[in-house]
RNA sequence: GUGGGUGUAGCUCAGCUGGUAGAGCGCUGCGUUGUGGUCGCAGAUGUCGCGGGUUCGAGUCCCGUCACUCACCCCA
């Protein structure tokens, strides 16, 4: 195990863990800044009602404040980085231009009751596009593919980012007379889960009768990889003008990410998306072979939800579950890091006496970008060999003033080497993230 | 917040209807006295989650409490 549990719902990684964690952030970052997002950074602080503004929902936030102070001014964690950013830019619009894109990579806080893949602190890895007014359709697409390109580069099982659009739900409930949209949504959500026959009866108590659950099922159970969605909505005869401009806009975001992104997106037309300020295209990733992990990897476009009273800023934004994918990866043995230390080369030390001659060899070495560090301790070489085998150091340097060698401790091999020139193979430098090949049990 | 399960060595766990705590892995040492891993031998380690109760006696039964975990809720 990797994970040490000591609190409930805030994770702590081993080293070997964070090796993980620290791949997927560095492949996040590199993904976005190709793509032009700038970083940003919030507060990790907002006022409650900030945070609550957005729905009602009592969230589960967490409230801040000075032991000693009695208080007043309501302070919580914030809850994702989407209403922070959205408060952000309407604050500095003056300084920003637009259409702004960002990336912000940092925790969130939720006080819900932690399970597998659900945590109360956690790292999400966020973009967000927003403009003055009016925000381009093309840039919900673009969502999609910036977040293929980071899970391409991942050593991670393939993924699939499913599609929907709360226009197409919206505009086929109210087309059917549905006045209750919010509770048929979060049924509908529960359809993996709890079954069809459930999700009928919960319609049902929400007020529908048992044709419109019906229709409402039949629309849930759409997917596709392709265009063909749009008939078999057609073919449930509803008719709302809502529904049309919804059907579009999904057409044209799965056609523009599996041109570009062939097999990377699909629509599943029973994704609703908890948040109350989506509006239009909404976004959920599965890993494939682990669906029922949850998501990975979601988000929406949200019209309205950065306003100062007289401008508006859409925007859409998806953000990847940094945390939930390496407890995915790690709790379930998918991935491993090659080792838990930066260390390639373990000195050996001779003596205390010569503790100087190790540190001057790990010097010459650091100066070209190998990372090392010195044996803690001059015991037996035996003993040495085996600090660097423990930590999965692959290398041991021996000092000797007749000639240094090095050995590969997984080979068992020495050589004659110069510090000024020796060098270890590309994938030995530093930590990798190795997947686990089936069946592939045990070792470090 | 509501309901179920679990809490024994560093880790995974065993411990039957109460009789003073065990295994495997790991760890330490030796064989091999400055070249590890395999193998063999030897060894160390526990407030049995915490508090109370019943009992001659509680890891075991009862009550409470805390933590972890699963489900609901919600979601990355």
């Amino acid at each position: 195990m990797t994970l040490r549990a000591s609190l409930s719902g805030f994770p702590e990684w081993l080293p070997g863990g964070r090796v993980v964690e620290q791949q997927i952030l560095d492949t996040a970052r590199r993904a976005f800044e190709l793509h032009g997002f700038a970083s940003l950074e919030t507060r990790s602080v907002e006022p409650v009602d900030v945070l609550l503004r957005k729905g009602e929902v009592d969230k589960e936030v967490y409230a801040v404040r000075r032991l000693h102070d009695d208080d007043e001014s309501a302070l919580a964690l914030h809850f994702d980085l989407t209403v922070p950013f959205a408060r952000y830019v309407v604050e500095n619009a003056g300084q920003l231009s637009f259409p702004f894109r960002r990336y912000q990579i940092q925790r969130v806080w939720r006080g819900e009751r932690p399970q597998e893949g659900r945590f109360r602190e956690f790292t999400q890895a966020d973009i967000d596009i927003v403009d003055v007014g009016v925000l381009a359709q093309h840039h919900d697409a673009e969502m999609a593919m910036v977040m293929a390109d980071v899970f391409a580069d991942l050593p991670i099982p393939p993924t699939v980012i499913l599609l929907n659009n709360r226009k197409v739900l919206q505009g086929v409930y109210r087309g059917l007379g549905i006045a209750d949209t919010p509770s048929v949504l979060r049924a509908i959500d529960k359809l993996d889960k709890v079954g069809v026959d459930k999700v009928r009866d919960l319609l049902q108590a929400a007020g529908l009768t048992a044709q419109q659950a019906d229709l409402c099922l039949a629309l849930a159970d759409i997917r596709s990889a392709d265009g063909s969605f749009v008939d078999r909505v057609r073919a449930l005869g509803i008719e709302d003008p809502l529904l049309d401009e919804g059907l579009a806009e999904l057409l044209e975001v799965l056609e523009v990410v599996n041109h570009a992104r062939p097999g990377a997106a699909g629509v599943d037309l029973h994704i609703a998306r908890g948040l109350d300020y989506y509006t239009g295209t909404v976004y959920e990733t599965q890993v494939v072979g682990h669906e029922t992990f949850g998501s990975i990897c979601s988000g929406g476009r949200y019209d309205a939800l950065a306003t100062d009273g007289t401008t508006t800023y859409p925007g859409v934004g998806i953000s990847l579950g940094v945390t939930r994918l390496v407890s995915l990866l790690l709790g379930r043995d998918l991935v491993r890091a090659s080792r838990p230390v930066p260390s390639a080369v373990l000195v050996a030390v001779v003596g205390e006496e010569s503790r100087e001659a190790s540190n001057a060899v790990a010097h010459i070495l650091r100066s070209r970008g190998i990372p090392c560090e010195v044996a803690p301790a001059a015991e037996k070489f035996g003993k040495q060999i085996r600090h660097a085998d423990r930590r999965g150091i692959p290398f041991v340097w021996f000092p000797d003033a007749a000639g240094d060698t090095v050995k590969d401790i997984r080979s068992g091999e020495q050589v004659g080497a110069d510090a000024t020139t020796w060098a270890p193979p590309d994938t030995d430098l530093r930590p990798r993230v190795v997947v686990v090949a089936e069946g592939d049990e045990g070792a470090t």
